[in-house]
DNA sequence: CCAGTAAATGAATGGCGTTCATTTATGTCT
DNA sequence: AGACATAAATGAACGCCATTCATTTACTGG
């Protein structure tokens, strides 16, 4: 009869940190992965590391874990994607919905939608075409602002399509967060483009701090006026 | 005296099409390459396998030549993407502005931008962050666009803020169009976000060919309602 | 208590973008 | 005309990536 398990190094290692010594194969006493525990990594390692850091390997690595490990536990690496996007969706501010008015409440919530995936801009292909039964807390936000919608005496045939409209706004303007402060700068063919320099020098007069800032929140505004009229 | 080349294999194959006979090292009597003709094998590849079949070999393959080849004439993958997004750019409508009604103008150019990158998705991440100097046909398009809002009596330092603004939607949109249908369908989850669901299947009566196209409708009216009235 | 399943390791796989040494042809300078 | 830099191709190699599989070990339900 084998001895009970040679206490593999020492006591559990409080947190599920780093490797010190090897484990050896096999199930192990306590389980070392979990969802929650592979989705706090992930976002770590990508607010440490950004996307291009974030590979299986150095998800596994940072988890103290082999690689294939992780595959116990996601079925792949967009589905570690979907678990980040659905983490992050829960920070999105609804709160305004049914205790602002609802111009203000939108307000609020495509600014924090647009600021907290702005950040996450490598996730917005993968969300576009998620369906919502897998993220729970992405459905729990349209749910918050359906009901604001509606409340606030929008048709409801009208609602969805005025969401995705407005999401569609925010995860363009997601984008062009991150863009280059030069990305305007026509270099050597500015002189075949008077139009348009003139128009992006004139906007440089204005010294906004963030130029990105000034064209969302025309849109959105634009957005949010248009949509108002609807309302019965 | 080495004879004159001993032609390869035949007359020069007509068009720089497939691989027959191997060709030998060391640059070749008339030159293979050229950044042309990248991009019409890169898009004829997208069109034939997507943009997963998008890969330097596969794109090598297709023009008879080794993976290696290709940069002679182009830096990176990335670099062959922006010779396909500056392609795509020049099938953009402009042609309405400075004829049609600015309204009418920004409707079929944003409609017809929607739809020439709906089917190019994967070139978003890599539009939003590209530096316009880059990419003369893109250029192009943004000078066309300028002049045609500068006409309509926009005030110019408004200009640059609020074709950013549409181009976000645009780009927003051009995902909302590659999603599943049933994309909004909560599953198992339903019951605990009645009015989504309530919202989703009322919108689902009205029995609409293109639900994304209703979005993109209401998103672009609104946004060209608001806009026009900046006009002076 | 025993079978089945869950959770780990570690080795292996195939594909990817990219680099580099090498070969051959072209074009320019003297 | 000859020499030499440069351009354009090959082919071998590199490192990284996500993923799979056989194997080992531990937990759990009948």
């Amino acid at each position: 009869m084998p001895a009970p398990t040679p206490a593999p190094s020492a006591l559990p290692t409080g947190p599920p940190a780093a490797a010190g010594a090897r484990r050896r194969a096999g199930r192990p006493t306590a389980a070392i992965l979990d969802q929650d525990g592979i989705t706090t990594a992930a976002l770590e390692l990508i607010s440490s590391k950004g996307y291009d850091g974030l590979t299986m390997a150095a998800l596994a690595r940072s988890l103290g874990v082999a690689p294939s490990a992780l595959y116990n536990h996601v079925a792949s690496k967009d589905d570690v994607l979907l678990l980040v996007e659905d983490h992050l969706a829960a920070m999105v501010d609804v709160t305004a919905f049914g205790v602002e008015p609802w111009d203000a409440a939108v307000r609020r919530w495509a600014w924090s939608y647009r600021d907290v995936f702005s950040e996450h801009t490598p996730l917005i292909p993968v969300i576009a075409v998620l369906p919502v039964a897998n993220a729970p807390k992405t459905l729990a936000m349209y749910e918050a602002v359906t009901a604001g919608f509606r409340d606030a005496g929008f048709p409801e045939e009208k609602i969805i399509s005025a969401i995705v409209a407005l999401e569609a706004f925010v995860f363009g303007a997601a984008y062009d967060v991150t863009a280059p402060e030069d990305i305007f700068d026509a270099g050597s063919l500015a002189e075949q483009v008077p139009n348009f320099t003139a128009a992006v020098d004139r906007l440089a007069l204005e010294n906004h701090p963030r130029p990105t800032d000034v064209a969302f929140s025309l849109g959105l505004e634009a957005l949010i006026t248009g949509f108002g009229a609807l309302r019965g």
